[in-house]
DNA sequence: TGTAGACCAAT
DNA sequence: ATTGGTCTACA
């Protein structure tokens, strides 16, 4: 469940502790979470090298190390990555450490979905990367750019929202918010949106980011920041997650309905069909 | 072009 | 049985 304001979240931290310390080795205790290079090379070439900056690009932490090489960690549903200074025993289902030379860095992941990629930095060999749309909240994505894309869509709305090439960041959480609060529904046809209600929509998305970021990100099951605590977003949430309970405008209950494999939480009477 | 299944393990 | 981000498979 990171989502962009989770990741923004733990990025900001780890740029303030980790920037300059330098990684003197990494214990691999799942193979399967590094997906390039492997495993034995992954452990050989980044001993050593200096932490220069962290970044973000939609749900992606991207490491910039010394020597031209780059870091790739997508935390998926469940991933946790936690700086820490203490040296006990490691928490259930941590699959990856990377020891720095002061304090270690723990890659923890329930579902074992997350995935560490090292390359280098010049190239693009992380292909989820490459096809990733534009950062919303960035000049990169402007409203004739999203109003663009909805007209040239049948799809449903909240999947194209969902869409990491279409704009980069949103999960199930923010997708819900930000219908509504645009108060349109979810299964909405893209292309079936007014000019208004798309510019609504473009708004609600840089909004409801804005403010989970604000909140340092959304705990509901397994998230927790790169210092090990729970964002508070989660109180401050209008739908997702409460079905039955009333809408905070007209006080209906909160619908729950499956859509595209999805749990999908909205007012009935705020975002009609 | 768009939608369903696979991957996981705790609840 | 449910949970979901992303890739793969398929219509």
């Amino acid at each position: 469940m990171p989502e962009l304001p989770e990741v923004e979240t733990i990025r900001k931290q780890l740029a303030a502790k980790i920037t300059g310390l330098t990684i003197t080795g990494a214990t691999i205790y799942l193979e399967k979470v590094i997906a390039a290079p492997a495993p034995v090379r992954f452990g050989e070439t980044i001993r050593g090298r200096a932490i220069l900056g962290v970044n973000r690009r939609g749900k992606f932490l991207l490491f910039d190390l010394s020597g031209g090489y780059r870091l790739v960690v997508h935390l998926r549903m469940s991933g946790q990555l936690v700086y820490e200074t203490a040296d006990g025993p490691l928490p259930r289902h941590t699959h990856l450490v990377f020891h720095l030379d002061r304090g270690r860095l723990r890659l923890t992941d329930l579902r074992q979905f997350g995935r560490v990629w090292l390359v280098p930095a010049a190239g693009a060999e992380v292909k989820e990367l490459r096809k990733l749309g534009p950062e919303p909240l960035s000049s990169a994505f402007t409203e004739e750019y999203f109003l663009a894309r909805l007209q040239k869509s049948r799809r449903r709305i909240k999947a194209l929202l969902l869409d990491q090439e279409v704009v980069a960041g949103i999960g199930n959480i923010y997708a819900d918010e930000a219908l509504y609060a645009a108060g349109v529904h979810p299964a909405r046809r893209a292309s079936d949106l007014s000019v208004r209600e798309g510019k609504a929509l473009y708004r609600a998305i840089r909004d409801v980011l804005r403010e989970g970021i604000a909140h340092r990100g959304t705990s509901i099951r397994d998230y927790v920041d790169a210092v090990g605590e729970e964002g508070s977003h989660q109180h401050f949430l209008k739908v997702h997650n409460r079905a039955g309970r009333p809408c905070p405008e007209c006080g209906t209950r909160i619908e729950k309905v499956k859509l595209g494999g999805r749990g999908t939480y909205f007012c009935p009477r705020c975002q009609p069909l």
